[in-house]
RNA sequence: CGGGACGUAGCGCAGUUUGGUAGCGCGUCUGGCUUGGGACCAGAAGGCCGGGGGUUCGAAUCCCUCCGUCCCGACCA
């Protein structure tokens, strides 16, 4: 391809938009344009990128065993309807009539689909595993949409779908598609780390996420240092020290006036926050839940939503509460009328201090049991920095992460409602286990370019980069010309990827587009070393440059090309 | 959906406080000159000042309203 021919110019300054790097450089590089929030318009460039992951993600995924798929982004409500989805998923989900009235979504994913097909054309033991893939566009409706392509609201997705005659085949078959989904992203240059997750709207048991950890992500992970707990906070889990030996105190009413936060009150006791009980209050089916958890810990909402089996819940007001006789700032579970759940930190200790449901008062010495009761024990701690690890007490870290791709043991959760079932030996009718599988293309695009970058631009691995190299002219010397012509169609006819800065421009900004666009390989064919008979080559990862025999340019760029193509595990 | 910022030429911005009919830099086009790290000179094109309504003799500027964009949070397979 011809620089002076290519779609998709290269920009100086940065767009106001664009805060994190690479957006920054998807823009400046003129590699996408933005046609409207979260909808992106992926220029040449840009797509030659993509269709080389492309490429990985197909590689690994025949290689599992997976045959690709088309499957429609405009589909009939029925589906979702039959699933339970069109009445689970709220406005994310795109809905419009056809012509003739009839519902129709824009897929946010591809399980209802990828269910109905192969309910129809599998009906025995004997055509099982099955798995299928799709390089397919989806579009969900996010209520914000962020960082160039990292959070957009439409986007390609590779999602697989694996069917099984039982449990034990699945999980068999999810350590493969594990082990694939480390292999692709390592092709890519991506350094990921597999975290437990939420299953979410999706449904089913088992799953995990696969995060590019960097401080612009939206996950937050929690890590353990010394082992391999590795867990997205939305279900991290710790491991609850016991506290030291108590004697338990006799109940005691005492006056704390304007102590309402556990800090105020853990001060006015001379005692820490973790001695206090937090009271929170949320409401659920227009119900009032109280949920107690030691003061220092904070709740993690998803925890309690699963716990309670509503996905609704939210905080309940100022207002709500005084209705319902409850004293902010002051309550606690004890001789409380609605529901109470206790978190399992509840009993770890024999002396609470606790709120005494009355403006100004706090009990110290509370006893679970002996002066309150509750529900319990649950797990509600939202985990955080310093907790400590399930698997091995280390104290915790906490880190930020893109999530790339994630992989899901499903189970019979549509097979069952959508009626996804075969004929097993025994002739018995049984539902089909299914796992999915997913990895966003962009996200991937984007999480190489935030990895590796410098002040001059992009820095492309060469398995993802549009092309290998960038080959540039130096003057105007008809002799320099000719050479880098002649060069140029000798790389071509090599099978390498060239992109040739044919510009009549000054070489700076030829160089200073190279440095940008960040292709792997720089060749400059310039008069002082065409004199010499050489031509200079830069890798774009050195800061030096060398200086080839014309003759052996070739030869040098395939070599190179090669090794940073091999794969090793 | 809450909080914040913003919307003026392709991009980055000034002008808005104090109303008088739009400017700078980069980029683009023409010509000249230059050719190893975003040169220089001369000329040119390009704007419904986000949309609508109002106030006013007069609105980019003041008021109302809608729309859009970004950031934080909520949300998020």
């Amino acid at each position: 391809m011809k620089m002076s021919r290519l779609f998709g110019r290269t920009i100086r300054e940065v767009p106001a938009e664009a805060e994190i790097i690479s957006h920054k450089l998807l823009l400046r590089a003129g590699l996408v344009r933005k046609l409207a929030s979260g909808i992106y318009q992926y220029n040449p460039l840009a797509w030659r990128s993509m269709k080389k992951i492309q490429d990985i993600l197909r590689l690994e995924m025949e290689a599992v065993g997976m045959q690709e798929i088309n499957m429609p982004v405009v589909q009939p409500a029925e589906l979702w309807q039959e699933s339970g989805r069109w009445y689970s998923v709220g406005s994310e989900m795109a809905r419009f009539k056809d012509r003739s009235g009839r519902d129709m979504v824009l897929a946010i994913t591809h399980e209802e689909a990828v269910t109905e097909l192969v309910r129809n054309e599998i009906n025995s033991y004997r055509q099982l595993p099955l798995a299928l893939y799709q390089i397919q566009l989806k579009f969900r409706d996010e209520p914000r949409s962020r960082g160039g392509l990292i959070r957009v609201r439409e986007f390609y997705m590779k999602d697989g779908y694996s069917f099984h005659v039982d449990e034990a085949d699945l999980d068999v078959y999810y350590e493969d598609v594990m082990a694939a989904y480390f292999r692709i992203f390592k092709r890519a240059g991506l350094d990921v780390l597999s975290v437990e997750s939420d299953n979410g709207n999706i449904g089913g048991k088992v799953s995990h996420e696969f995060m590019y950890v960097t401080p612009i992500g939206e996950d937050r992970l929690i890590l353990c240092p010394n082992c391999d707990y590795a867990a997205n906070q939305e279900v991290a889990q710790s491991h609850l020290e016991k506290r030291e030996e108590q004697i338990a105190g006799d109940l005691e009413k005492v006056a704390t006036p304007g102590c309402k936060s556990i800090k105020e009150v853990a001060d006015f006791f001379k005692a820490e926050e973790h001695d206090c009980l937090k009271a929170l209050f949320y409401v659920s089916n227009e119900e009032i839940v109280m949920v107690a958890i030691q003061g220092d810990l904070e709740l993690n909402e998803l925890k309690l939503k699963k716990i309670l089996d509503d996905p609704n819940i939210r905080m309940a007001t100022e207002e709500e509460l005084e209705a319902a006789g409850i004293v902010a700032g002051y309550a606690s579970p004890k001789g409380q009328k609605i529901r109470v759940l206790l978190d399992r930190s509840v009993y770890n200790s024999e002396n609470w201090i606790i709120g005494a449901n009355q403006e100004g008062y706090h009990y110290q010495n509370a006893q679970l049991n002996r002066d309150f009761t509750g529900e319990g024990p649950f797990d509600f701690e939202l985990v955080e920095e310093g907790a400590l690890c399930p698997q091995c007490q280390t104290p915790l870290k906490e880190q930020r992460g893109v999530e790339v791709g994630n992989i899901f043991k499903l189970g019979t959760q549509y097979s069952a409602s959508m009626k996804a079932v075969f004929l097993d030996e025994k002739g018995e009718l049984r539902p089909m286990d299914m796992g999915c599988y997913g990895i966003g293309l962009g996200r991937m695009l984007s999480c190489v370019i935030e990895e590796y970058n410098d002040q001059y631009g992009i820095i492309w691995p060469m398995s993802v980069a549009p092309y290998h190299v960038y080959l540039c002219s130096v003057g105007k010397d008809e002799e320099v010309i000719a050479r880098a012509d002649e060069l140029y169609q000798e790389l071509k006819d090599a099978g390498v990827e060239v992109l040739y800065d044919d510009r009549d421009l000054r070489p700076g900004v030829k160089f200073n587009d190279a440095d940008l666009i960040g292709l792997p390989i720089r060749l400059v064919v310039s008069k002082r070393n065409l004199n010499e008979g050489l031509i200079e080559l830069k890798e774009r990862s050195k800061a030096e440059s060398e200086k080839i025999e014309a003759d052996s340019i070739l030869n040098r760029v395939q070599t190179l090309i090669a090794e940073a193509l091999k794969f090793e595990e």
